[in-house]
RNA sequence: GUGUCUGUAGCUCAAUGGCAGAGCACCUGACUGUGGAUCAGGGGGUUGUGGGUUCGAGCCCCAUCAGACACCCCA
């Protein structure tokens, strides 16, 4: 028999994990469709064409295979792709602007590390078809609303834009293919500091003079407000890294007036991001909690619709990292810490009482609780408390014949230990009242 | 993709090139119409896998698979 083992980057995720996964996702989903976003499914395969030519050197990283037919098949390497290719395909069908969400997998083909998996889930939130700044800004509150309802304590949203950078770059007297080694150096000022991104530019061919500029604007902190006027000095006279700082502080006005409090994000001007596929406005959410890389991701892809379409379809979203969002409070000890789905267990005092307890649980499972019995009718009662609480379920049920003769049940609750007799008419709202209160 | 390290029971780890072990967990029993605690017993291993060196390999060498860390990049 061949060992069991899983893919390298591949992860099994057993009952204890999958049921915070599931609280994550359904959080995620309430949120969302609170701020009306449909959901879109589409297939983990696609042929290899309609995710080739859109990611850049990231590339090498899909998967791709044969299918039995010698079709060129791949792997999703993203959700946002997928979506350029339904929003072509279904043109006429979908009423624009269109919100939707999307949560599962995607894989990629790199060596794993913490918080980076081949296999890995992500939940994406789009706009599509709005050039507007309230888009961008919209999609910065969803993920807000998002992470406060998971309970993170803190973060912060990094958000910069594409002609920012170039503004950038170009004010430093670079050209386009200089400037990608520009944009991976400062976006490491966090990780390697000042000194260390300085050191990078001029091994990437910067000039003294210019490496100065650069991180003189790098380094701008603050006051969105003061953040902006400060570019805009510097920038002056390139006209599309001033239109890009109208669309910021656009943006920032709408952030504001939808009442994102100013801690929540922050302009920087050191952001870069890696997919190519944006055009406007990109963001990030850090977490003091996880210095390795991002919880979230995303921005603005005017053109990427368009390799698909016969037209142009401005589009803004992001991307959380499922399995990073896991990582990370089940470190904080966010969320629901749930062993197990059930809430009760019903033991079966002997065969003689077996079809009074089934009964009884299919009365509390019609009262809308989860609940499990014995599979051995002839298991000892301390057997079935011992799996009770092995598997952490907190209440547990006796109902032996003096307990049916006088017509109640035995509730015991294995957190404090104790036990009473609850009149058999009761079980039900008393269970779900406890249930009610100790659950999450 | 590059470099470094790791892999022994379900888990955490021992074992100088010389008989593969401990603690916890697990199973059975003792005790009450009842879990945790205590006591008594028990099951568990092709040392990740495949080769090689050696009288002899968990230990040394090669390959391979998986994991961790740092680059690279990113969710």
């Amino acid at each position: 028999m061949q060992k069991p083992q899983n893919i390298k980057g591949m992860r099994d995720h057993l009952p204890q994990a999958m049921l915070l996964r599931q609280y994550i996702i359904n959080t995620l989903t309430v949120v969302f469709e609170r701020h009306g976003f449909e959901p879109l499914a589409t297939p983990v395969m696609e042929y290899a064409e309609t995710l080739e030519g859109k990611l850049g050197d990231d590339e090498k990283l899909i998967y791709r295979f044969e299918d039995h037919g010698g079709r060129k098949l791949a792997l999703r390497y993203d959700q946002t792709v997928p979506l350029a290719r339904v929003v072509a395909q279904y043109a006429g069908q979908l009423a624009l602007p269109w919100r939707r969400y999307a949560i599962g997998p995607s894989y990629r083909g790199e060596r794993p590390a913490r918080g980076r998996y081949r296999e890995f889930w992500q939940a994406d939130v789009d706009i599509v078809g709005s050039a507007s700044p309230l888009a961008d800004a919209e999609i910065v509150l969803v993920l807000t609303d998002a992470l406060a309802a998971l309970g993170f304590p803190s973060f912060t949203t990094l958000i910069n834009h594409r002609q920012v950078l170039g503004g950038i770059a170009r004010a430093s007297g670079l050209d386009d293919v200089a400037a990608s080694g520009v944009y991976r150096a400062i976006d490491k000022l966090d990780k390697i500091g000042t000194d260390g991104v300085r050191e990078e530019l001029l091994r990437s061919g910067v000039t003294d003079a210019a490496a100065t500029r650069i991180l003189e604007m790098v380094l701008l902190e603050g006051q969105a407000e003061t953040v902006l006027s400060e570019l805009g000095h510097r920038l002056q006279g390139d006209e599309r890294a001033l239109a890009a700082l109208t669309n910021l502080r656009a943006i920032v006005a709408h952030l504001q007036a939808m009442g994102v409090s100013p801690e929540r994000y922050a302009l920087a001007p050191r952001l870069a991001r890696g997919l190519s596929y944006y055009t406007g406005a990109v963001f990030e959410t850090i977490s003091s909690h996880w210095p390795e890389g991002s919880l979230l991701g995303g921005g603005r892809y005017d053109e990427l619709i368009g390799l698909f379409a016969n037209r142009q379809v401005p589009t803004v979203g992001l991307a959380f990292g499922i399995d990073r969002l896991h990582d990370v409070m089940e470190e904080l000890g966010l969320g629901p810490r749930l062993q197990t789905t059930a809430q009760v267990f019903v033991t079966i005092f002997s065969p003689e009482q077996m079809a009074a307890s089934l009964q009884l649980t299919q009365e509390l499972r019609g009262a809308g609780l989860n609940v499990i019995t014995a599979l051995d009718a002839d298991a000892g009662l301390g057997k079935q408390f011992k799996e009770a609480d092995r598997k952490g379920i907190r209440y547990v049920l006796v109902q032996g014949p003096d307990d049916l003769a006088r017509d109640e049940v035995v509730l015991k609750d294995l957190g404090s230990g104790e036990q009473r007799s609850v009149p058999r008419a009761e079980v039900a709202t008393t269970l779900r009242a406890l249930v009610k209160t100790t659950r999450r």
